[in-house]
DNA sequence: ATATTTTATATTGTGCGCAATATATTTGCG
DNA sequence: CGCAAATATATTGCGCACAATATAAAATAT
């Protein structure tokens, strides 16, 4: 074998699935940072980072939810929820309350802040729309596919 | 207005638009924590931490490089890359060299180890394969359409 | 040649993301 | 009923990611 790459060696089919940009692996994971970075500046006006979007994108679809719910909706845990959602209430967006019906667990309310919020965040979805330079249509085409091989992917998880 | 959510009020296109199922950013952020979560165990074997795992394909392709130039093909700075590469090279998969030519450069070169560690991640892009439960057709087409995306959104942040 | 600017890497601090574990509550089984 | 198993959240530790900053070396300007 030529592990070491000295000797000449005709490129294999296992070669070209290493390659870095076959990976699209690498196209998502460096499309999410690539989002991360636009959605930046425009979240730093609302004082969210991008995670905390997401979980008040959730939030303002439905609150008064346990955090169960909530990292359902987000593929995100406890360990993960239960900081962020700390500063969330620090930030005196959300209250997190003990279910007085099940005591383990915790429903998740916005606040008249956390409400209010959602209109200064009407703008975002639309410069990340130019920021993307595509047409709705597009957008949600490629969507559809990439929630599509999510979902095969969760799928193998699960068994 | 209605920002409570308490009176009726026809959906906007910006209500729309803030839905979380809508957000092509949340579904390429939760594809590649999904991808994460498949990868794990097949990276495990190996020793590697997934953007560990993407340094080595690139290393894999052509070492002997910059910590700046692997920062270009990976998208990330050297506060994500020097301490990867540390870690790296604790594990003696890598090794670190100031370049004589350029002091300011560190050189990163793959030890025998590291070399050998490609034969073992051959079979990781086929496992990946399978659970995507795609043609690799249709994945690198989606690649493709992704990293246009990505490229479109880099291009807005060069500005 | 010296000073200024640019470049490459390293460091620090904050916030995820997740595995592993802990704790408390509820459910279900005998 | 009493106890084991399941469930919901919290905690700890590690490794990214990145902004901000620091440091040192090289390039450029004057």
């Amino acid at each position: 074998m030529d592990s070491m790459g000295i000797m000449a060696r005709k490129p294999t089919a296992a070669d070209q699935a290493l390659r870095l940009d076959n990976q699209i692996c690498f196209a998502v994971y460096s499309t999410a940072h690539a989002f991360n970075r636009v959605y930046k500046p425009l979240l730093d006006r609302l004082g969210l980072t991008y995670p905390q979007y997401l979980v008040m994108l959730a939030l303002w679809e439905r609150d008064d939810v346990a955090v169960k719910d909530l990292g359902e909706r987000l593929f995100l845990d406890s360990g993960t929820l239960t900081p962020l959602l700390k500063r969330l209430e620090a930030a005196e967006l959300i209250r997190r309350t003990r279910s007085t019906e099940d005591e383990r667990v915790v429903l998740i309310a916005l606040t008249p802040q956390g409400h209010v919020l959602r209109e200064k965040a009407r703008a975002v979805p639309q410069s990340i729309l130019a920021a993307s330079d595509c047409t709705v249509g597009e957008l949600m085409a490629m969507k559809d596919e990439i929630v599509a091989l999510r979902d095969r992917l969760n799928a193998v998880l699960g068994e």
